[in-house]
DNA sequence: TTTCAATCTTACAATTTTTGTAAGGTCGGC
DNA sequence: GCCGACCTTACAAAAATTGTAAGATTGAAA
């Protein structure tokens, strides 16, 4: 999960923040002061800060030079260029002056998030005691690892996006073949079946069920 | 030299961006239209691109769309959130409303150039006992100082500074050849091999993880 | 110019994945 | 319960990917 860290002592425009970034669906950590605020950022290494100026212990500008690694968007009230220019050359991602729209924040924090992430957040699929991490190319079974080839994991990847869905063979012959050019429903069968004994052998279940002249998808229980 | 490309319609306001940037060390180039603006960006490759969104031919949205790769900064008289919020959703880095402060721009140049350059901020990257100091150029494994080529480092840095992830050979390929232009992925093939080699020798274990037919990751353990 | 390190290319063996086919099993309609 | 169509699995050939070595090429420093 991505999440933020909110360091203002103005615990009425906090809050508010707070709210807003989890109706969005990130996590939110909070600070109030710079000390605290360097002791969170140490501790939960958060994956963006939103950073008020006025701070009671260490100023704005203190608890920026120590955080290293992680886009800090400043919100200030301050509207001087001085003020503006010295903090992003200092090291600050943006700079938001007090009031700002809700939106230009969330969109701000997008962009952040993309820039630094860079790969684009981890996607993780969960389906029973199946995890599977599009990112890291891991699946897991409980606590298993357990490898599987390109193909497989495609095919994993489509089924646990869709579960309560039945995926056609076409439509998985279609998502397979942007990795695989050329496979045909036969090859798919095999796929399966290998698939299958894969995860029956970390997790004891078949956890792939067949529809019946259709195609495939994941057994509810 | 850093290029910056100056697309804008207005003659005097793109005279006057030239003339800055030119005395802080950056090179220019122009162009004064949307259609325009993609061949420059296509055939020049500037560094970052200062988008008005108010131009003949493609209009500025249709630019930014076609532009990938390259932090995008929008000069806008447009002040409307909405305008803001999509543009920045849309890919843009940043959005700065006309009239703006010229030493506002500057530093908000800094920072995209910085960002994507970079990859981020933090220069000290760390992975098991493995150390990479992006701005110092050196390596540590444990106590033990290594020497890496240039395309060795750029190598790791990239994947260390996505640990947990995959990294595709593709992207491993594109960023190398902004430092060492022509490569092949069967020279990454080497590069790498050379690269754990020295790894090994230094640390003792086989830090990077080929996962196959998509990339390479960091071990972890 | 000579030298040296860094990089690129080529080649090849070891390994892994993909594929097609063939031999059973299972499902659903009749 | 029977039959054909479909699903499952096993196996082995074919194709692709990876790791490494050795030689060629480039470019900068002495």
């Amino acid at each position: 999960m991505t999440t933020i860290a909110i360091i203002d002592d103005d615990v009425y425009i906090g809050n508010m923040l707070e709210t807003v970034l989890q109706k969005e669906g990130y996590g939110v950590v909070r600070a109030y002061s710079g000390t605290e605020a360097v002791l969170l950022f140490e501790k939960q290494k958060p994956d963006l800060i939103l950073l008020d100026l006025m701070l009671p212990g260490l100023s704005g500008e203190e608890v920026l030079k120590r955080i290293k690694g992680v886009p800090v968007i400043i919100l200030s009230a301050k509207t001087a260029v001085e003020d503006k220019v010295g903090l992003l050359l200092e090291g600050a991602a943006d700079y938001l002056t007090k009031p700002f729209e809700t939106a230009e924040l969330l969109a701000r924090i997008v962009v952040q998030l993309r820039c630094g992430g860079a790969l684009g957040a981890a996607e993780v699929l969960r389906f029973r005691e199946i995890v599977l991490d599009a990112a890291a190319y891991d699946v897991f079974i409980g606590d298993t690892a357990i490898h599987l080839t390109k193909t497989e994991f495609a095919i994993l990847k489509l089924l646990m996006k869709n579960p309560k869905q039945v995926v056609t063979k076409s439509l998985l012959l279609e998502r397979i073949s942007e990795e695989t050019p050329d496979c045909m429903e036969s090859s798919l069968k095999v796929h399966i079946s290998n698939l299958r004994k894969k995860l029956k052998e970390a997790g004891g279940a078949d956890y792939i069920e067949a529809v019946w002249g259709i195609g495939f998808k994941m057994r509810e229980s």
